[in-house]
DNA sequence: GTAGCTTCTGTACTGTGGTACAGAGTCAAG
DNA sequence: CTTGACTCTGTACCACAGTACAGAAGCTAC
């Protein structure tokens, strides 16, 4: 993670402008924590702007509001996997189809077009 | 999909520009096909760029490299869709957790952070 | 005490997949 | 033969999450 991205989440107020030594930015442990945090929470597909409020009930300790994030998103998830999964079957299918017989043009780029 | 993101494909050269009739630009069922084929590789995660190469494979009748990209693709899926399986599985952990026990923080908020 | 690295601010640009708009032309129905 | 709906070209803009760069200042080691 590079300090442009450390900046621009600065930017985004996802992060505090730590208190300057000498007009350089220093970070604790806290900061980091942060930065762990937005880490995994964009891997479980939260975009910034969620994050950022994410952080800031955590503040507010406002539970019902972050079940209720938590349980979008679980439920965004599902439906994204289920469609990665049905569009990776087919294509898979497919993939096989086109190794085995070698005649007449690939399926795959048949396949769809019907 | 309107108007402009046909036109968009166009540019893009992944669809021929129809002839026309005075100006205007008609289209028949080759592009509808084209353009049904286009959404289908979308949904299993192919980019504008590797449909348009699928599309000009399909003129050359190159079964290896449809195969390989096909492949390619499904192995990235398989990744994605391990990843956010992962991420669900945590989360919905979490919000069971922040759901059933009441007291302190929600575990959604502190997990991430340890 | 200077070379070489990092940091600062601010602005602009990237890629991906479109969307929106202005201003002009064209077609079909009443 | 006008009205309204559609199309054309071209350019600009959107979201998202960064990334790059210029030009100046500061820190560190030799």
């Amino acid at each position: 993670m590079g300090v442009e991205t450390i900046r621009f989440y600065q930017r985004r107020s996802l992060l505090e402008q730590p208190a300057r030594k000498s007009g350089f930015r220093r970070y604790g442990s806290d900061d980091l924590r942060r930065l762990r945090f937005i880490r995994q929470a964009q891997t479980a597909g939260f975009t910034l702007e969620q994050i950022k409020e994410l952080l800031d009930l955590d503040e507010s300790e406002d539970r019902a509001r972050a079940r209720e994030l938590a349980a979008t998103r679980v439920q965004a998830l599902d439906a994204k996997i289920a469609e990665l999964q049905a569009a990776r079957d087919v294509l898979k299918r497919l993939a096989n189809e086109c190794g085995s017989n070698t005649t007449g043009p690939c399926p795959i780029l048949t396949s769809f077009k019907l």
